[in-house]
This record gives structure tokens, C-alpha cells and sequence, in this order.
DNA sequence: GGTACACCTTGTAGTCACTACAAGGTCAAG
DNA sequence: CTTGACCTTGTAGTGACTACAAGGTGTACC
């Protein structure tokens, strides 16, 4: 057998990674979080052992973190699926349709940003000396405005 | 006299801060980060205490940061502006273009992102039970492709 | 002059969703 | 039995702050 059959039929994170596109660390997190729950350990050794449920969960996780569901979000919604099948979905969409609202706003103000960015751009021909760079200008200058709208389109630049 | 006059003639750092947008604590961490001046302090005490050039200084990086420019670039737009007032803009010019180019890409990714969403939360009628809920099957069920493109635009959640 | 109180000081820890690394353990193959 | 890929736990770092604790300072009013 190759990779996959090295502990009696089970995954390793690696291979759950990959399946999945995270990383074991990655998983090790939403592990610790208990946003996944802990696994079964391997046999003879203590190599995490995961099953097809585990890649489903995961997918849908990646899945929601990739529309910009924060990790609270995603276990609220992974709550939701885990308790009564007959439960009514109301909070499921409440959820989403909150968090498609927030979108919409941070979608408004990026594209905002973008005009005011291509504004001050187009001002800049490049060969101009510091002291009349209109790129600084704009920026040392402009309305001095401060909304809580503003507030939130930031943050966008880890990693 | 009122508040303002407090340290002979100079702003306190509350001051400053209401006058910027900023809180006291952020400002405190822009001079860790060195990203604006020690300032001297006031006579008798320790108080910090701020002139014109500081609002001038915080109001550029407050709206520099506004843009979505990292403080690292806002450190580095301000060298520029500190240095050699007779140098060419260029620099600067690169800088805004090369955000300019990852902001576009940004609202790209985050327009796609809404439309998902928005087509997710359509499905769903609100009284189903869970088990058939469309959100959660779709998060669950999608398209499990991992795109590169997906990968950034989820980070934009912070405090 | 005393005291109340708002504001300041430094320092440390927490946030979010991870990533990176160190030091060592385990597994399968050759 | 060795090699080497992968696993284990634990800790620290990222960015741009925020929150809090414990104490100091400045001013206004009585």
C-alpha cells in the first residue's frame, strides 16, 4: 500500500491536508479551536487518524472561511448542522444574510478607495520633484473626513 | 483656559487623537513603530506634547491607512516626504500604483465573493428544517475548487 | 490648601487566524 | 538497521491595534 494505508484505513492530517487545502498546522488550530473535533489516534502509534466525515467538515469549513465567514461563524454554522436535523434553518440565514450585508458594505467602501487611489495616481506623471508630488498632496490634504464606514476596509493586508 | 492649554500652547495626546481619529493607544503605537516622532513633553510633568506638524502627520497616516496602505508603506511614503524635498516623486508613484494593482485585485475577488454569497442565501426560505437547508448544503456540496485568487480575501475581518 | 476627577504614564497581555520553527517520535521502505 | 518522510507537542511571531492594570499629573472647585 502507499501513503493513505499507513494507519489501518484511516488519514493522516497530511493527507487530510491535502485533500482538503489546508495545512496539518492548519488543522492542529481548528483542533485546538474545537471547530473539528479530535480524532481518533492510529493503532500501535498516536498519529491523528481521520475518516470521510472529517474531510466533509473541513471542506465546508474552508469552504465558508472562503466567503469571509470568520471561524466563531463557521462553528456556529457547523453547530447548526451538528444539532437537530429538524430544527428550523432561520439562524443559518440570518447568519448569511447578515454577513452578505457586511460584504456589500466593505465591497462599497474598497471600491471607493480604488477611485480615490486611481484619483491621486493619475495626479502623479512621475518625474515631478518630491515637494509637488500630488500623490503626497492628496494624501496630506484631503477631506479630513472620518466615518465609522471607513473604519473597516483596512485590514485586508496580512499574510 | 480650557483643556487645550493645558501644557503651554501644545496638544495632550487625547487631544491629538480626537483631533486625528486616532485613539491615545494607537498613537503611543505609531511612535513604538516609529512611525511618527517622539514629541518633547510638556514643562513641569511627563505629559507628551503635540504641535501642528504632528496633526498634519497623523492626519496623512490616518488617511493613508484609509486607503488600505500598510503602515510599513505609510512609513515609507512618509520617509519620502521627509527627506529631500527635491527628489523625484517616482518612488511614490510606484508605491500607489502597486496598491492601486492589489486593490483591484481585492474587489475582484470580493465582488465574486458576493455574488456567491448572495446566490447561497437566495436558495434559502428561511422556514425549512435544518437538514434541508440550501446554505448549509451548499457550503457543504460546492464546487470544492481551491483557487489561489480565493485566498486572500478572507482575511478581512478584524477587530 | 485639600480633594475630586479627568486625563496622562508605562507595561503587559489579548485579539484573529494562522504560520514558523524546534526538538523529538513514528512509520514504511530498502 | 538506516534513511527519510511524516508525525507529535509546544512556543513564538505576524499586523495593527485594543484593553487593562497600577500609578502619576493637572486643573477646577470648595
Amino acid at each position: 500500500m502507499t501513503r493513505a494505508g499507513r494507519t489501518t484505513g484511516g488519514l493522516t492530517i497530511g493527507e487530510l491536508a491535502s485533500r482538503t487545502g489546508c495545512t496539518p498546522e492548519a488543522i492542529r488550530y481548528y483542533e485546538r479551536e474545537g471547530v473539528v473535533p479530535r480524532p481518533a489516534r492510529a493503532g500501535s502509534g498516536r498519529y491523528r487518524q481521520y475518516g470521510d466525515a472529517d474531510v466533509e467538515r473541513l471542506a465546508f469549513l474552508r469552504r465558508a472561511r472562503e466567503l469571509g465567514f470568520s471561524l466563531a461563524e463557521v462553528r456556529a454554522l457547523l453547530q447548526f448542522s451538528d444539532g437537530d436535523p429538524g430544527r428550523s434553518c432561520g439562524e443559518v440565514d440570518a447568519l448569511a444574510r447578515a454577513h452578505l450585508t457586511q460584504v456589500d458594505a466593505k465591497l462599497a467602501q474598497l471600491s471607493a478607495l480604488r477611485d480615490a487611489l486611481a484619483g491621486v495616481t493619475d495626479q502623479c506623471r512621475g518625474g515631478v520633484a518630491v515637494a509637488d508630488c500630488r500623490i503626497l498632496g492628496a494624501l496630506s490634504g484631503g477631506a479630513a473626513r472620518r466615518t465609522d464606514a471607513a473604519d473597516d476596509v483596512n485590514q485586508s493586508r496580512q499574510r
